[in-house]
RNA sequence: GCAGGGGUGGUCGAGUGGUUAAUGGCACCGGGCUGUAAACCCGGCGGGUUCACACCCUACGUAGGUUCGAAUCCUACCCCCUGCA
């Protein structure tokens, strides 16, 4: 028997890149890993059975403190047992703590040592969040990672700024930490396991784990290295179950993301998976893979599948354009998702511009299908040692263009 | 037949003498979206020449007229709607 809520181990090594075994207490998957975004206890527009269908196969998903704490409330949660059994999701899941919404709806709130108050986007109400108050809604959850406080800068935070905002993303962290570790001895996880709930193909490894939540640390700092460095110290040294890098792809030049990436992902602990929030676009994926993060998550697929943008082997396919207005093709030839399987870029177009909901819903399968589908050609190639010449095909399939 | 109302750009619909190639909506064309305030947002949208500034044509049922100037006023005609016969 481990103490441990989560365990990580190497698999392979490919330069940077990693491939690693993620065990949680609702199932061990392999990294790197994509999570699709579930903000609202839903990832938008997709069915847990799809998300669980072997074209998609999703291991882990998101799910929002803030939004869910808004509603339907954390009390109503733990009322109906904690997130997964509101939500009927058995695999794992991860909650962001509500940091990222100080930065997005930043001018709606004011930030101070003891947390931010903010006026709910939903209907305006004063609302305070706090470490504790997160840690305390994430509790109620019951979600498998945790993630810690912080405070997100914008990408062009001066030093100063990034400076000011890392160390209080720190001070957060400690008191995530703290108040984190007083409700695990308290019994407040509302999705504790252990106590006989059957997890679906639980393994002797994941029994082996002490089946309390996990929590994991955020890195700060923009694009500043030595405040990225200083921010990665501070946090490992109040220590986590993994780290994340935080406040990316928020707005800095991709070249100078990849390059945080690059100094940043390498210096973080071996032993623990390394997660880069928000991120990204297919390239991103593979790259920051190859700068070895383990973990992503990124509304991209849903959020662009319901506006109208597939995501191909070739780059992106607007299926409002004209052009495909009788194209018989599936939207990636080199798919074999449920959708490309079965409809026509004409058909997903006239459904588009028709603006019946299922296009959204067959777009976002789709693109959750290609984002996944990638991340386990980047295990296999990583794997088998040939992770070099998968970037680099991969990228110039990107490049191509669709036809 | 008489009385009243009306015919505007792909479409619906504003505009009742002058910054009107003509407000809006829809449709259409294109672009954007990275820890989801997003089934959303932004641009274009009569034709032609031009990289662009700009210029030229054609347009408010049809044909005339009044006026420096007309989608807007007048006359005739065509068509549509409503009521009465």
């Amino acid at each position: 028997m481990t103490e441990e809520a989560l365990g990580w181990q190497t698999l392979a090594r490919d330069g940077e890149a990693r491939a690693g075994l993620l065990r949680t207490r609702r199932g061990a998957f392999e990294t790197p890993v994509f999570m699709p975004v579930g903000t609202l206890g839903s990832v938008k527009g997709v069915r847990f059975e799809e998300l669980e269908a072997e074209d998609l196969d999703a291991r882990i998903i998101l799910g929002n403190t803030y939004h869910l704490w808004l509603r339907p409330g954390a009390d109503v949660i733990r009322a109906c047992g904690g997130l997964h059994r509101f939500i009927g999701w058995r695999r794992a899941m991860l909650t962001d703590s509500g940091g990222f919404q100080v930065f997005s709806l930043s001018h709606m709130r004011r930030v101070s040592e003891e947390g931010v108050e903010f006026r709910a986007h939903t209907d305006g109400r004063q609302c305070f969040l706090s470490p504790e108050v997160s840690m305390e809604v994430q509790a109620a959850l019951g979600s498998d990672i945790v993630m810690a406080f912080d405070e997100c800068p914008p990408g062009r935070a001066t030093h100063e700024a990034a400076r000011v905002s890392l160390e209080l993303t720190a001070r957060w962290a400690r008191r995530s930490r703290t108040r984190f570790d007083e409700l695990q001895r308290e019994g407040a996880d509302a999705g504790r396991q252990g106590s006989g709930d059957k997890v679906e193909g639980a393994d002797a490894e994941v029994e082996s784990l002490n089946g309390r939540q996990a929590i994991f640390g955020i890195v700060q700092g923009a694009t500043h290295l030595d405040l990225r460095r200083e921010s990665l110290e501070r946090t490992v040294g109040v220590g986590f179950d993994g780290y994340a890098i935080g406040g990316l792809s928020v707005g800095e030049e991709k070249a100078v993301m990849y390059d945080v990436v690059e100094h940043v992902a390498p210096l973080m602990p071996e032993g623990r998976p390394r997660y880069l929030m928000g991120v990204g676009t297919p390239e991103d994926l593979v790259e920051c893979v190859a700068r070895g993060v383990d973990m992503f998550d990124c509304v991209i697929p849903t959020r662009n599948g319901r506006n109208g943008q597939a995501f191909t082997s070739r780059g992106r396919l607007n299926i409002k354009n004209a052009r495909w207005t009788t194209d018989a093709r599936p939207l990636d030839e080199a798919c074999t998702c449920a959708v490309c399987r079965r409809h026509s870029r004409a058909y997903l177009r006239h459904l588009y511009m028709t603006g019946e909901m299922l296009a959204a819903v067959l777009l976002s399968h789709h693109n959750l299908a290609f984002f996944l589908d990638t991340m386990r050609r980047v295990r296999q190639a990583i794997r088998s040692g040939e992770f070099a010449r998968f970037r680099r095909e991969f990228l110039v399939g990107l490049d191509s263009g669709v036809e």
